[in-house]
DNA sequence: TAATATCTTGAACGATCGTTCAAATCCAGT
DNA sequence: ACTGGATTTGAACGATCGTTCAAGATATTA
């Protein structure tokens, strides 16, 4: 492929992140990825060289839209924080029902592999990280912004804010109860928001 | 077996469980399991029907062990709120070294599971809710000791403990930074403990 | 000790795993 | 239209998957 067939690299690696967001690493056969994004394994060898490849590309692209999206949301909503908040409710409760999986794919990797792919398991880490910092620079944006107290460690609210959506994701698979959700995601930002007057 | 043969059904089901819990559902083979509880398939499917049947027993064996450790440690440290903490502690900061996995063994089941697995899927939900149900008692119970503000709702804060623990588990998987971790947990139970005065 | 019931063994099953590669196909430049 | 390089195909590989079951070993009873 590469030079186009009937479908681009973007639209592979997306299939591709979708099938394996929904079952996993380990879940997930040659033979299922074969058929989801048509092509045959020849193909997907030369293109991506193997299994892990391939997963290590869709974490790639995995993490590369939801920085679009989250860059997307503090336009339209016009401010920092209420970006940060919409992204949050999409995260979390929107992703529950249209998503491949309500979980986010890097926590669902870390929380899957071993040290036996040990290199997936430090892609995950690292772009979870990334994440981490873009919520950090978010936060900073919102201090400039005056939604945020100047006094509050932007560090430590991305630090904050990362734990609690990956417990709240976790948590609406197992008690999927969007109205309880949805209010601990306002107090949540409520306290973000708690500007010293 | 189910009579006892060099090793009793609880040891059996301990190993299995902490291999499970490493590798997760798929990422365990049968073989894999042979190995570590040192049984030969026939009396493996004799004994437990299928690697789904170990696996459900391994889940519930794995959930009763935190029911005794949660309980053992409210008696030793005299207190429900007390004996709460100590049991996040060692969920959160001990597990990451010592524990096969520093994931809750329930939440990556549900993160790792589809309906494809519809019954161990259903397992560990339900395990899952009568934690966060023996935690809502735990927190009456530490109402009534008056180390709880008694107008706070015991069912609210089970949930939030429980999403508190699943984002902190992950996390720390991440970024095993124990000193913040000790301080965001201390942080929390200061929360749950801020009795009006 | 002989007969019987129970449990354990491990070879073997068909299916599927991740991966390879020679052959077929496609496409660009002449 | 022809050629040569790039790409795609899909049969096939050895390994491993979850599972079965006849045969052997062990324990129990008479």
């Amino acid at each position: 492929m590469a030079k186009a067939g009937k479908q681009n690299r973007q639209d592979v690696v997306e299939k591709a992140t979708n099938l394996y967001w929904e079952k996993g690493f380990h879940g997930t056969s040659m033979r299922n990825l074969q058929d989801v994004i048509d092509m045959r394994p020849g193909s997907i060898y030369a293109a991506f060289g193997s299994k892990e490849g391939l997963f290590k590309e869709a974490l790639q692209y995995y993490t590369q839209q939801g920085f679009a999206q989250l860059t997307a949301l503090k336009s339209t909503t016009g401010s920092p924080l209420k970006g940060l908040k919409a992204f949050v409710e999409m995260a979390v409760i929107d992703s529950q029902d249209s998503a491949p999986s309500g979980m986010c794919m890097l926590a669902k990797t870390i929380s899957e592999l071993t040290e036996e792919n040990a290199e997936l398991l430090a892609e995950a880490k690292s772009l979870l990280h990334k994440i981490e910092l873009s919520f950090a620079a978010t936060f900073i944006e919102a201090q400039a912004f005056g939604e945020v107290d100047k006094e509050k460690d932007a560090k430590q609210l991305a630090r904050s804010l990362q734990i609690q959506i990956m417990g709240l994701r976790t948590y609406t698979r197992v008690n999927n109860d969007n109205k309880a959700i949805k209010e601990m995601i306002d107090t949540l930002f409520l306290a973000f928001s708690d500007v010293k007057k």
